[in-house]
DNA sequence: CGTGGTTACATAACAGTGTTACTAAACCGT
DNA sequence: ACGGTTTAGTAACACTGTTATGTAACCACG
């Protein structure tokens, strides 16, 4: 009836996905073009009109696909009995996820392409990331060891920390590697101590 | 000996600034071209080439416009007796400034413009302002405020929180104004709380 | 009082971008 | 075999940053 697909939808997608992420991070934004990321995976403009709509579209799909990232590396902390330990874990995991994906994170938390802005929808992708961030901090208020102020605005004060830690580290302003671990510790010891019981 | 300038050097030079500003708080990063920047002040693109050499070169000029208002917004806060009260003042300044000049406070602590990152000569013109803060935190440690791991350290979670806050708060993570008031109050009394001796 | 030289400025061209018509190609039901 | 329908590539459009080219304005000098 029509004309098959060269490649698996689902492929094609993911090869052009791919190929943003590739070319972000090692030439960054200003190297990302429709037509550049169509040579990458040795196709037309076409399917990244097609298949996403519009240059905003293959943008969001690799926003999300950063965000895709980020989950599985909170996934891969294990739940133990310290729950403060868990949550550091989670601190390290997110520090991680940002050094080694560092133009995805600019894509998530920074905005590095104009052409892209988060959407309502996309926005709410991050939500189950942030859930597991406030789940942890809930178990340390039922064992109390942070004050019960709400699990939530605790989550939002790491969360600020961990953030404002992230872009001023790929910023360079932390420092070699180090003098950064040591920013990271002495903050997060500094909040934690200010919202225990 | 030459055709003269029809405008001063330095008034063209400002007007070129200001209009890159109003149009990146009007319309964003995307609208912000070197022929409407010349269009918006009566010229044409040559003299921004002429002036800043870039476009890049503009939007480095822009960067320091920012800074210099925050360095403003600080030197406005009073020195009182109080240095806990100080920091937090100047906690608050740099909020109302990013409010008051987000797509500025994009460009300077994000990375909206791909065009443009911060070298290290426009990079060096941040340090007055962080000076103020480390100065600030210092004279908190010297009244015994908080335990002394440092005036730097000290200065540096309490930027790094202020960033992020500021980055949720922009991205309108934070709920509503009276929301973002409760967590700014919040996260402040947190780390403080920690850091106190 | 011309006139040449030097500088300032504007126009237009070049390469590259996102985006979208248009056209060719390939399959499959008939 | 053939025709209809869907895919995909080409090329065009309007835009961007940037640069080269041409023109206009002034002043020193003859």
């Amino acid at each position: 009836m029509a004309r098959p697909r060269k490649r698996d939808y689902e492929t094609l997608r993911r090869e052009l996905i791919d190929a943003g992420g590739r070319i972000l991070a090692a030439e960054g934004p200003a190297a990302l073009s429709t037509r550049r990321v169509a040579q990458e995976t040795g196709t037309s403009t076409t399917a990244v009109y097609s298949l996403f709509g519009d240059k905003a579209g293959l943008l969001r799909e690799m926003f999300l696909e950063g965000f895709d990232r980020l989950a599985a590396a909170f996934a891969a902390v294990p739940r133990t009995g310290d729950p403060l330990a868990d949550l550091l874990a989670l601190g390290d995991a997110y520090r991680a996820n940002a050094r080694a994906n560092p133009h995805l994170y600019e894509l998530m938390f920074g905005r590095p392409v104009p052409e892209f802005q988060p959407d309502a929808a996309a926005a709410g992708r991050i939500q189950p990331t942030f859930d597991a961030l406030v789940e942890a901090c809930g178990r340390c208020v039922d064992q109390g060891v942070f004050t019960d102020i709400g699990a939530y605005p605790i989550a939002v004060q790491l969360n600020a920390m961990a953030h404002g830690l992230c872009s001023l580290e790929l910023r360079g302003a932390l420092g070699d590697e180090d003098e950064a671990n040591a920013h990271w510790t002495r903050s997060f010891a500094s909040l934690t101590r200010g919202l225990a019981a």
